[in-house]
RNA sequence: GUGGCUGUAGCUCAGUUGGUCAGAGCGUCUGGUUGUGGCCCAGAAGGUCGCCGGUUCGAGACCGGUCAGUCACCCCA
């Protein structure tokens, strides 16, 4: 049995779950190029220094998360952990010209060794965009206000949009400054992270989640009182942006991410639905250096985590219940009419009668033939007995009304689409 | 990577202080007369009690390990 249980953290999607999953992946095809954004599809597996290069060699996720194999030429490719590296790479490779932007999204699996939690899988799925070569604050609000609207197309209410600014690379080392100024005096009551933060990553700090450390976090300076004029008047219009758009936020202070490429506009979109992983969505404003390119590239996007969307639906009830599988079933009695059944239903299909046509070869009983299609949910059944095959004819059975009629197979298209 | 909880038929679970404890409900299959579902009744199939080892006269129950699930931490989506 163990054999043939999926990986840790990977699983087998059976329906009604491939419906939700489907109606995830045809809402975004369906808000997004609203906006502009066309879809991309990148490799799933990528030469590992793609997402070095994109990510940082000291991030989690390079340093202990991905999934690394040689492949047979003895390079070293790289499972995908995230999707925007993917697509850097693409837009380095086919060229962006200078001023022309490049908005697309993109959905599908990702990939990380973690330990699988609510929420958190080995195989993932994210859906994300990415406006490339777009350096305007509103910009970043559009690209917000798309992922409410995305949300929202999805039924999903109560997701706060939160939001911050990690201003310019050139703000860095001020605020660096001050937030190491500010915790070097409570450092001794801090967690074991947080010691080794105040030299390593101090911004980090701010969003710790033990709650000594949250507690002097609260009383931080707030990073947007140290960001210069430039920075502070790019946030202020990516907030106007939003109020002008009707997109309700919330200022976080505290809201910093991981990767050091941000710049400006950070957001996540958080949702009580789900458990201690609670961020549906998160993005932000960045510059990233294209490889063969001399240029830096700016750029805002978010991913979506695809399992936390379906979470969030499903905390609210939306979750797809099991339906029908079949609408017509055709059931058979006796040898001759198994045949006779095949081919009916290869007919039903060619004109498109009868939706799901589901056809029974078993040779079962009646009853057990019946008790199937009831079982399926279909709402009609044809009979084909060696009675009907001598006349030329089909009993139809409508099982909703159980109204039952003997019909030449002339007539039968009428009947269908009367009853089906 | 760390910690808590869990692991018995397809599903949900019972299984007292280790000794007919391998069970129930649901589901499935078959039947309740000659070609008819959903209700009802009857019968049947299906599990080496996650796996390995240990303690014991004897373990599903106790111990250790391992694998898996789940939740939390770390980090993130």
């Amino acid at each position: 049995m163990a054999v043939n249980e999926p990986l840790p953290g990977t699983s087998d999607l059976w329906e009604p779950e491939v419906s939700d999953w489907l109606l995830l992946e045809n809402k975004a095809r369906e808000v997004f190029p609203r906006y502009g954004y066309s879809e991309l599809r990148t490799p799933i597996f990528e030469r590992t220094e793609v997402f070095v290069r994109n990510l940082g060699s000291e991030t989690d996720v390079v340093q202990k998360e991905m999934y690394t194999f040689q492949d047979r030429g003895g390079r070293s490719l790289t499972l995908r952990p995230e999707g925007t590296a993917g697509v850097m790479r693409a837009i380095a490779n086919r060229g962006l010209d200078q001023g022309e932007e490049a908005r697309v999204f993109y959905f599908g699996p990702m990939f990380r060794g973690e330990r699988p939690a609510a929420g958190r899988r080995r195989q993932f799925h994210q859906v994300g965009v990415e406006a490339v070569g777009a350096d305007s604050p509103w910009m970043d609000a559009e690209c917000i206000a798309m992922l409410t609207h995305f949300i929202e197309e999805l039924g999903i209410r109560g997701g706060k949009v939160m939001l911050n600014t990690r201003g310019l690379p050139e703000d860095r080392d001020a605020v660096s400054a001050a937030l190491k100024e500010y915790f070097l005096p409570h450092v001794g009551g801090l967690c074991e992270d947080c010691q080794r933060r105040l030299d390593s990553n101090v911004w980090r700090m701010l969003d710790c989640k033990n709650p000594a450390c949250h507690e002097v976090a609260l009383e931080a300076p707030k990073i947007l009182d140290l960001l210069c004029d430039t920075s502070r008047d790019f946030f202020a219009r990516v907030c106007q942006g939003l109020r002008d758009l009707g997109v309700d936020f919330e200022l976080a202070p505290r809201l910093v991410r991981g990767l050091d490429y941000y710049v400006h506009t950070v957001f996540e979109i958080t949702h009580s639905g789900l458990g201690a992983q609670d961020a549906l969505a998160g993005g932000g404003r960045y510059r990233i250096s294209l490889p063969g390119d001399k240029r830096t590239l700016e750029g805002i996007g978010f991913a979506a985590g695809m399992e936390r969307l379906l979470l969030a639906r499903e905390s609210l009830g939306l979750k797809t219940e099991a339906g029908a599988q079949t609408d017509t079933y055709l059931i058979s009695l006796g040898e001759n009419a198994i045949l006779a059944g095949l081919k009916l239903a290869g007919e039903l299909r060619t004109k498109k009668l009868g939706g799901r046509v589901k056809a029974d070869f078993s040779a079962r009983s009646m009853k057990a033939q019946m008790r199937t299609a009831n079982r399926e949910g279909a709402s009609v059944v044809l009979i084909q007995g060696d009675d009907e095959i001598a006349k030329g004819v089909v009993t139809c059975r409508n099982m909703k009304t159980s109204e039952q009629a003997t019909v030449s197979l002339a007539e039968l298209a009428a009947w269908l689409t009367k009853h089906a």
